[in-house]
DNA sequence: ATAATATGATCTTTTTATATATCATTCACG
DNA sequence: CGTGAATGATATATAAAAAGATCATATTAT
């Protein structure tokens, strides 16, 4: 099968950002509200539910300090890497979205 | 003003994924059969004139070789130079989608 | 326990992403 | 030059994203 590649990907989208939201001490609300949708929507999407158009998922993930990259599939490895020690820095999780490389947890 | 830093993106996204497809030499229709969705829609999505799914983009990205990250803002500069020698390793253009850090081109 | 706040969840309506079909234009190429 | 493929573009129909309201269930205080 392997046809529910997509609905990984919005879980682990859903997961990062409600991870993130934790991190930054916000509430559904108020990330909701920064990125311009409703309470309800928000958490929907959080949930991973259902699919944010692009342009809604780039609000909250800049709502949240995240910006949403397309990186060439070889520089993935590298790019998380890069990504995984920045965990002292500020104390965001140093996570990406590339439901792809699914280690089972 | 800065009402518009969506439209930028979906725009931005776009070329991106134009620019890929010619390097891949991959047609419209090879594309959006890969994606999974119609030639027409792709065809909106490539020129920026709305905005797709989430899940749409993830499976274009895909298609062509790239993976969608959320990344930290503030990692964003370091990813991107990483990003940047990256020209000749394939022939893929090092190129990512974060409309917000423009450069006048 | 009680009150307040945050989250989970569902319903109705509006908006829009997407499919399918169709036609025009441009681009490669024999 | 003309034939076909690729692209630009539009119209109608359907599915799904998003708003708004509302209620239930946590969660966190006091």
């Amino acid at each position: 099968m392997m046809a529910r590649a997509e609905s990984d990907a919005i879980l682990d989208i859903g997961k990062l950002l409600k991870a993130t939201r934790k991190v930054k001490r916000l509430t559904q609300e108020q990330v909701a509200d920064m990125a311009g949708i409703s309470r309800p929507r928000y958490r929907e999407i959080e949930a991973g539910s259902s699919a944010a158009r692009t342009t809604t998922l780039i609000n909250i993930a800049r709502a949240l300090g995240l910006e949403l990259m397309l990186i060439p599939q070889a520089m993935v490895p590298a790019v998380d890497a890069l990504l995984r020690p920045h965990d002292d820095l500020d104390d965001l999780p140093a996570f990406v979205a590339h439901p792809d490389g699914e280690r089972g947890d």
